[in-house]
DNA sequence: GAGTGGTCTAGACCACTGG
DNA sequence: CAGTGGTCTAGACCACTCT
């Protein structure tokens, strides 16, 4: 480490701030990978020349962060977006009666290359002329369609995604581990809107329903925007789930 | 303390977890009100005849639980339900443009005692003849009506509050310092629906227009659910905002 | 300056897992 | 059994706040 004795004042930062960062700067560049086992506690703190505490207090602080997970007699790994971790993080509908135990099938109905507008553009800090990926797909519950999706990925992190011409039911494992993209953390905000004629043909619904529009913006864990995605969704037999701490 | 060495397994709990449950009765049997300071790490482990290093895991939990918070150089309190705290814990409806920055005031239309259907009965473990309190608000910005809330209290636990003629904008801080209830965990639904006869009234829409429907279950400190609330809102100029992590 | 929480260390021992 | 993370302790020192 730079220095035991922490530092005076404005730039004070904790050393096990610093592990912490160490560590996520080498997932981030692909050292440790999603899914392998980090050295232990004693071997981290020699290498890095601090106690053995003081790593584990990062490394407790990134399994909060879902960065990593631990188990007890096992050892340390890098968080790998299974299904599971998918449903429980970032798949938020769930069906009224009983839950939806798995994703529901998504069927990919177009993917393109588009010139992105203003808002695009500054969601992903783009420049004027790099195109974006535009995903059309919908996911249907009991051969019923239920949720139509538009997920728009910047073409500089994906490079050839737009040539697929079949994608896997969760995007972000794929993202992981074809493009080393962990989407670490998102936004969502939601919207009643009324369902438009491209609505009602896709989830063959009559005109007048009103959907539930959750507009996404995510982050991987370099903070930077790594894709926007709108679903419009059926809510009669679904909803939302929030739950707050 | 029970026993330093922690019990063989299948009942083993550690002893900061223990503390911690220690520290929970007392704030809800009382001991420690909302807003108070409680002893210091040191006091504290005397106290229990622990080591200071364990009170403070202990203490640290409960913070990131929300139950406490800890200033560093002053002390450790139990957290309030200020105004601050609850919108950033317990309002999600954000405005889409700008952010609003206090809780949109709220006019109460009408409290009356209802008769508990089979639903709410279940939701609050009720005996078929207790009553549950319906207090029916609507909340506006500038002016503009914009969320219908209707709320549902098991008579019980808020002995009287059917006779008060006006409520405060955000009732989680009353609930606490009338009835020393802490709403402290908290699970929404959210659906699309259509204005029925009423919400267009209310919030003066015209028929056919979808609404963001939040559909609440609040729960004590103690696990006891003490709140259903329902809240149907024009999300026109609105949004209801979360983040995932 | 006195008192609080925050960081860091060192060491002992326990619980869990897998070979 | 060896190796991992989890708990608990004790003590030193730092950063922050208030008076």
């Amino acid at each position: 480490m730079t220095d035991k004795a922490p530092q005076p004042s404005p730039i004070f930062k904790p050393l096990y701030k610093q592990v912490q960062e160490l560590i996520t700067e080498r997932i981030i560049e692909g050292i440790w990978k999603p899914g392998e086992m980090l050295p232990s506690e004693f071997q981290l703190a020699d290498l890095l020349g601090v106690s053995q505490g003081t790593v584990r207090k990062a490394l407790n602080a990134l399994t909060e962060d879902n960065v990593l997970f631990r188990r007890q007699g096992v050892g340390t790994f890098v968080s790998e977006h299974t299904l599971q971790k998918m449903l429980f993080h970032f798949f938020h509908f769930k069906s009224d009666n009983g839950d939806i135990p798995e994703l529901p099938n998504a069927q990919l109905l177009e993917i393109r290359l588009i010139t992105p507008d203003t808002h695009l553009r500054a969601l992903f800090g783009n420049s004027s002329n790099e195109k974006v990926i535009e995903i059309h797909r919908v996911r249907s519950i009991n051969n019923t369609a239920c949720i139509r999706e538009l997920i728009y990925l910047p073409q500089g992190y994906f490079v050839d995604l737009e040539k697929e011409e079949k994608l896997p039911h969760s995007l972000y494992h794929y993202y992981q581990q074809r493009f080393n993209i962990t989407v670490h953390k998102a936004t969502d905000r939601l919207k009643a809107v009324l369902a438009n004629e491209q609505d009602q043909a896709i989830l063959n619904i009559a005109s007048g329903q009103p959907l539930l529009e959750v507009s996404r913006t995510a982050r991987s864990l370099d903070g930077r925007t790594v894709e926007h995605r709108i679903s419009r969704a059926n809510s009669q037999d679904l909803h939302y789930l929030v739950e707050l701490n």
